[in-house]
DNA sequence: AATGAATGAGCATTCATTCAT
DNA sequence: TATGAATGAATGCTCATTCAT
């Protein structure tokens, strides 16, 4: 170990992957507070902290930023999934029903700007061609694991019916009761 | 009588509804052409035909201009969904699933780029408070109309179903079958 | 005389001709100083004394700062030639010969970079088709008003060396002498 | 025998010169297709393969890759001329009319942008003495050239005639016909 | 009421240049 | 020697907005 501590300010350059992922990070927090009309290289430059070039060096437009965010995101959410469901191996149709309740009304308080910001980057391949597959990923995840709690087409239908349900309470004026998003899962959850 | 009846097509100016009307049209055609981020008071009044004047006289903002997009795509979608309940009195559950993928099919094809410009106005109002009492019409709409053919649990399933899987469709890669919508409003709609 | 002189600064407002004029004037000096290459529509609105918002607004792209400019030296080339040869109603060859020297030795005193700066916009024209026709009138203006001293191959002959003569002076390390360029002319525009 | 003499083709690495002469190629090739005002170190690289380090490296300024390419430019008519002229030892007057003005014509045709690219660059050393000793060389080619034919005054009348016209048809709208040429370079070259 | 001229802030993007390796 | 990562200044252009008419 010939000098390794030293320099710890003038060092630190060079580090690309890790300038990459603050600034990846940076825009997904712009597009939390903003929005995606929101979202420009300047304003994730000073989130990051990161030089105005910086950005545009890692990515050129802002159609890139978007796609790492949304990419950043899927992963995330990956990752969520999986724990998620690791922990609970074996749930009944009516166990599944109140969990996946409480996990949807959790989208309508605290993480509800982080929520938007999903929506907002999912939204985003209506008209980015080039998004679709991270989007797509992002659909497919959700009903992988709920087949593995239920049959592939009930599985489809608590996935979208969920994601129609997010947006509803995002975009109306009152997020849906306990109760409302119980029957409406317990409709397609449970077989009488 | 001085000078009223005259002229009947030279007159034709000063008729500020008229007006109101015309940018509203454009305003939806320029959402449906370059999305919500395109949409400028600029664009609106070179498609609508008017002064640009015109456009920030009656929308002061781009706020403005969207919930009136908002507001007629609802009140067209209103009129559609009566028109299209009124013709089909009596449905039984299996008749709907079929109708309704039909129906839903119809948003993938030529059709695709006004729903477009629809999903983007009804998420306009993530960000939007004031958008959100003309969103929430939106969904209630479907919801009441399907509620004249089977219980509200069951048509709130089948309406915010419906929509995620129009949203998977538009943002992914590829549209969903005919047989993988039936089969998923099949699961909500019916009982076995 | 009611009430001309008052309200001096606060009026003045409000006269985009000469609001365009003074534009194009300082679009001229900019490239007299700078080159086109340094022509920015900042530097244009620094010179003219103008808001940024008033180039953009009257002249959106570049190349209609250079269009009018090239406008407003060939209009202005023209009223010198037309002045210049209405003083000068008859010339003999020899005569003829003798001023045009004279005039060509001009370009390479203090007119210089004014000569540069027409040279430059003329060039434009060789990237820009939509200059082709203002450049056009450029050369016609010079063979035209020697067309008055003698025949049109003749006149043309001596238009186009002059032209040649005038660029090898600017772009290369010696002016030429006044010997040198009676000579050539001579050339062409006596028979021996 | 570690590894210096072997491999002669996968080193080929480390050719400085065959690297500059390579960039200067490039750079000659952006100016045709994009002007010097699309000139930047980037397009040279990706048009010459070679990483953007190694323009900058060899060509530290914008004005060190215009006069290498000015240079290529001068050292090629230099041989074309050469070739020209050793082909045809002995013209009479109207013979090199008929030739020059096939030649000129050429100008005007596929070699169009190749002539416009040698012009900006000859343009260029109006605003960049650097560049005028190399322009000098390019007019004096031309009149050493022709003084094989005929006397230094006509000569040098005609190389700038031609320069002239050249830049006329380019710069215009229309290309002049041949017998507008002929008519001018036999004015200039003949003794009636 | 209605218009469009006028303004200046702001953005994506491009680049020359620097510098660590 | 040679490379390309990194920086920040600069530009053309677009617009929302204001305001005189």
């Amino acid at each position: 170990m010939t000098d390794s501590q030293t320099a710890p300010a003038a060092r630190r350059r060079r580090d690309p992957q890790r300038r990459i992922e603050e600034i990846t990070a940076a825009t997904e927090r712009v597009i939390a507070e903003r929005g995606i009309e929101g979202l420009t290289h300047r304003a994730v430059a000073e989130k990051a902290g990161v030089p105005l070039g910086a950005t545009t060096y890692h990515f050129a437009t802002k159609g890139d930023l978007i796609a790492a965010a949304l990419h950043s995101a899927v992963d995330r959410y990956a990752a969520y999934l999986q724990a998620w469901a690791d922990q609970r191996p074996d749930l009944s149709p009516e166990q599944l029903v109140i969990l996946l309740t409480d996990a949807l009304l959790g989208c309508f308080g605290p993480q509800r700007d982080q929520q938007v910001m999903e929506f907002e980057l999912y939204l985003a391949a209506l008209r980015r061609p080039a998004l679709r597959p991270i989007a797509d990923r992002y659909i497919e995840l959700s009903i992988q694991t709920l087949t593995r709690y239920t049959d592939p087409v009930t599985a489809t239908a608590a996935a979208v019916a969920m994601n129609g349900l997010t947006l509803r309470g995002l975009a109306g004026t009152h997020t849906p009761t306990r109760a409302d998003i119980e029957a409406i899962l317990r409709r397609i959850l449970t077989t009488p």
